[in-house]
DNA sequence: CAAATTGTCGACCGGAATATTCGAAAATTT
DNA sequence: AAATTTTCGAATATTCCGGTCGACAATTTG
């Protein structure tokens, strides 16, 4: 190996896709390391413990969604659309990620403090950039928002609320409709008329 | 409880849906009680053991699987939109079952042999209504099948060759076009001109 | 080349998780 | 109220699994 940040990576990838697959608790060392085709002992080379992959899974898919949201809202122009966009960006992302959380709240919930802590920077950005699609919504005057902060906030709030369901497994009800119910109750009372 | 053997059936259809999630192994029994809302000893009341509860499940899936199949030919008449049916209706059916056998292949080979009996018992009758479908398309001049029997073979192992990567995990391949690839294929080379 | 460093792995350990048992007691039937 | 069926908590037995260790292979250094 060249490079001990590249094989990382690799395991961080590997163990990505069996993490959320089955969940922290369920995934285990034997099956990261016949995925990589490796002594599982080798992996402890690179890594301290199952927990350091998890968080370093964690961080890397966190990061990737930042990306894919920033592009979702630079795509386009309308504000509307980057609304949109956004929006179910960000709930596709979300309902793959389900399962880490599904594994996480199980019970292990003293340690993994550093979901919290990167959940509470993600909440931040998502805030301003909801921020900047409604400041620059009213801006060109398609949004009808006095104050930009709350609106944000607000929004964040409802998406939040369709968070929910997708955790707690109650897997029958359509988010897609739910979702298409909110965005359209959030344009209706938004819009200009 | 009316009936041990409603209570049974509860029991399989719950388990069902953990074992397909998770796998044999990764499945737990509590897991299975709590979904039912019982003590995990109760159980034990109804099935000897894990594994058994397995065995019914499968058993009950399969049984499941054949209705199915039996119903997606007989709702049409058409030989081609019957053989299309039957292929569809098996290939969702195995997506959804490649679970358990990623369960079963990953070790426990010794065990487990009444699967190979149910897949043996299901490949004769899977054999029989594709003959059936053969013989029912020669009849009509539809299909140009000379021995039916061979044709329905020939069809059954290019069926199986679609389970191969559903099972070994390549989900990266798309099954759906390799499913119209072969069927294009097969009536191109069937049917008469 | 040899010494040092880096990387891999099989074998093993101990504690945790988990399947299964058991007896007692609740619930239901007789 | 006795008998039977069903449930369950606690205990047990067993397997699993994260993590360690030392040997050693591979590679680098000098």
């Amino acid at each position: 190996m060249i490079n001990k940040e590249e094989f990382r990576k690799k395991v961080i990838i590997s163990a990505g896709q069996i993490f959320s697959r089955y969940g922290f608790k369920k995934t285990t060392m034997d099956e990261i390391a016949k995925a990589l085709k490796m002594g599982k002992s080798s992996i402890y080379y690179y890594f301290k413990c199952k927990e350091e992959i998890f968080e370093a899974v964690v961080l890397y898919e966190a990061n990737i969604l930042r990306n894919q949201l920033t592009n979702s809202i630079k795509s386009v122009e309308s504000p509307v659309e980057k609304l949109k966009n956004y929006v179910f960006v960000r709930m596709k992302a979300f309902e793959k990620l389900s399962n880490y959380y599904n594994a996480i709240f199980d019970k292990n919930l003293d340690h993994f403090d550093f979901i919290e802590r990167i959940r509470s920077k993600y909440d931040r950005e998502e805030l301003a950039m909801l921020r900047l699609i409604m400041y620059h919504g009213a801006r060109m005057k398609v949004f009808n928002v006095a104050n930009s902060e709350y609106t944000a906030l607000a929004v964040q709030t409802a998406l939040k609320g369709l968070e929910v369901p997708l955790f707690w497994k109650k897997r029958e009800v359509n988010i897609e409709e739910r979702l298409n119910g909110i965005l359209d109750v959030l344009f209706n009372g938004i819009l200009k008329k």
